[in-house]
DNA sequence: TTTAGCACTCTTAACCTTAGAGTGCTAAAT
DNA sequence: ATTTAGCACTCTAAGGTTAAGAGTGCTAAA
């Protein structure tokens, strides 16, 4: 038998391991391989092919006379060269169609509706971070006086996204006054990026500086706090008693950490930085999350959009045992379906 | 002995063994209680009066040889009359004061911050609702065009709340007509509660429909969205891991039960619901929440106002083994900072 | 009324034991 | 040169037993 062969029948093996632990969460074993093929393969021989694949680091069994298990190195070959994707049932995708028609009055009930969603169809926990107005565009301001001291400023971006922040001041401005800025920022500004936003917005307003010699500073103070106030980033997490469901996790210490870990919000923020990395959906797992609290866990996220600009990000977390071809379609649907929606 | 010191004593031992239960979360026995008192008493004798104080069901004990452990009847006594408020310490106070001193961009950050406080002070779930504007007085509203058929209205309450909603229409409104909602509502609805709001505008606009009359069925159907829309009602909960560290949850299947329950949106809003009967800092013990997942839970809940107009909820859920004198002072004095604070 | 004394109950932890699952190795079979 | 049967060996998980300890309830004496 030609050394290709050879090495396809090992990955064949490999893959059955993993799909069987995905499935059934018990170390499996070289008599549960060998029915699987149908016979064509006894015990004996898959245990020599178990062997080598321990050897080679994709897999390991818990102790002596245990099956194997996969480790992460195992999983990593099978999400990223055995596995082929599964793609979501119609009735799957209907759900999901059906659950974002509804209609949403805030942005906030959008990204609950979908980390619920996530976490529903998947039975892990769901996560969804709200849109950052960073990368859009600007589109419209508003400001309003509430106040001798106090405005609130009402902004929006191109793709409909809005914020409000309040500001207060030193010295009250007058109404004229506010209405200039309005004007300025609304017809100089359209459309260009707020990320972009503070350099050209100061700039302008310095060639300008005539028409505003003397609410220069308050000008300049307000777009910098609001340029601050787009910055923070939220997440959303549900499904955490999905998780504990698992079998892995069947362990009050182990809970313990992962409840922990994700109610922490420096945890979630670094996940999130993680994801920022990946085109298209990406896959981390365990150790590969760089999160200690979750080694034992897997991550499988995607960002989503508004034409092209990234908004935010979304994904499942879940044990590593996770069936990643469902998951990395679920995760990749329900992100280009959250782009459509608020775009 | 008198039959008044006979009941005051049976009193003071129920008073001992609750309070010894809540800290140790271990059947009390006679001879413990004997202990505490200095041995005043004999475990005999403490164990004749615990008999009584189980008949009329105060105590019960998990089995033959156990000590004992209050009932839902014995924590009812002890909150309503032998309990006496533990006030917080400076440095708690001062934890409090000063976690709502950082800067607030979004009412979405101080109620977060709110919860997590709570969570972290009682170790138990902290749980806060989101400020509805119902009850709060109409100040401004600003109705933005973001599209020929959507408009953008921000809706401010005296207090300062903001809301966004963005609504669709058929047909495409002029500018003009635009300016003619807005000035009428800003002018003749300054002050007027929200939630009397729709009969009162469309009353008044009925009378106005001279007017309005080619643009009455759009003025309605926004304000019935508008009012519609600050209906909507959110909670926020944090800590459910600090719940699942205390010994009676140290049990996989309760803990799954919980967290489920904590997770399902009826479950909060029919906590919130109970909540609103309180007048000020509310206790539900067990099946008194009316909440079959939380029959082991106890839930300490007070609201949150702005010039006396109820703005939300908020409260501490934790196993009813819980120190309540603590956890009352706790929600009293974190509800009247954020009511300030929002004031 | 209170208390000492004591039999009785029940839980918990520790320790065995055993069945069963699965491996690794060796030697025979293909 | 592989593949396979056979078998000894290992480890887990479940069940059973035991003993210690904590606490009660009752009775009879103080």
């Amino acid at each position: 038998m030609p050394k290709n062969d050879f090495e396809s029948r090992k990955e064949k093996i490999l893959e059955l391991i993993i799909e069987n632990y995905i499935n059934d969460a018990l170390p499996i074993s070289s008599r549960a391989i060998s029915r699987r093929l149908r016979r064509a393969l006894s015990p004996a021989t898959i245990r020599n092919v178990m062997a080598d694949l321990e050897d080679a680091g994709f897999i390991t069994h818990p102790h002596t006379s245990a099956g194997r298990v996969p480790t992460d190195k195992g999983y990593r070959r099978y999400v990223n060269v055995l596995m082929q994707a599964k793609l979501l049932t119609e009735v799957e995708k209907k759900r999901i169609d059906e659950s974002f028609k509804g209609k949403f009055e805030e942005i906030d009930d959008v990204i609950i509706n979908t980390s619920r969603l996530l976490s529903s169809i998947a039975e892990e926990a769901g996560l969804v971070t709200f849109p950052t107005l960073e990368k859009g565009a600007f589109r419209h301001i508003e400001l309003v006086e509430v106040d001798k001291d106090k405005i609130l400023a009402v902004l929006m971006t191109k793709s409909g996204l809005v914020k409000n922040i309040i500001i207060e001041f030193e010295k009250p401005l007058k109404k004229g006054d506010l209405n200039k800025i309005t004007n300025f920022l609304n017809t100089r500004f359209h459309g260009i990026s707020l990320r972009n936003a503070k350099k050209a917005i100061t700039q302008q307003l310095l060639i300008e500086r005539d028409a505003f010699f003397y609410i220069l500073d308050e000008t300049k103070g307000m777009i910098d706090l609001i340029l601050a106030a787009i910055k923070g980033e939220r997440v959303y997490l549900e499904g955490a008693s999905k998780i504990i469901m698992q079998p892995e996790f069947r362990n009050l210490d182990k809970i313990e950490v992962l409840l922990r870990a994700l109610e922490n919000p420096q945890v979630l923020s670094s996940i999130v930085k993680k994801s920022l990395d990946s085109e298209g959906v990406g896959i981390y797992i365990g150790k590969e999350i760089e999160v200690d609290q979750l080694r034992d866990c897997s991550l499988v996220v995607c960002d989503y959009t508004i034409e092209k600009d990234h908004l935010g990000v979304l994904g499942i977390i879940g044990p590593k045992r996770m069936p990643y071809a469902r998951i990395v379609s679920l995760v990749d649907y329900v992100s280009k379906t959250l782009s459509e929606i608020l775009g």
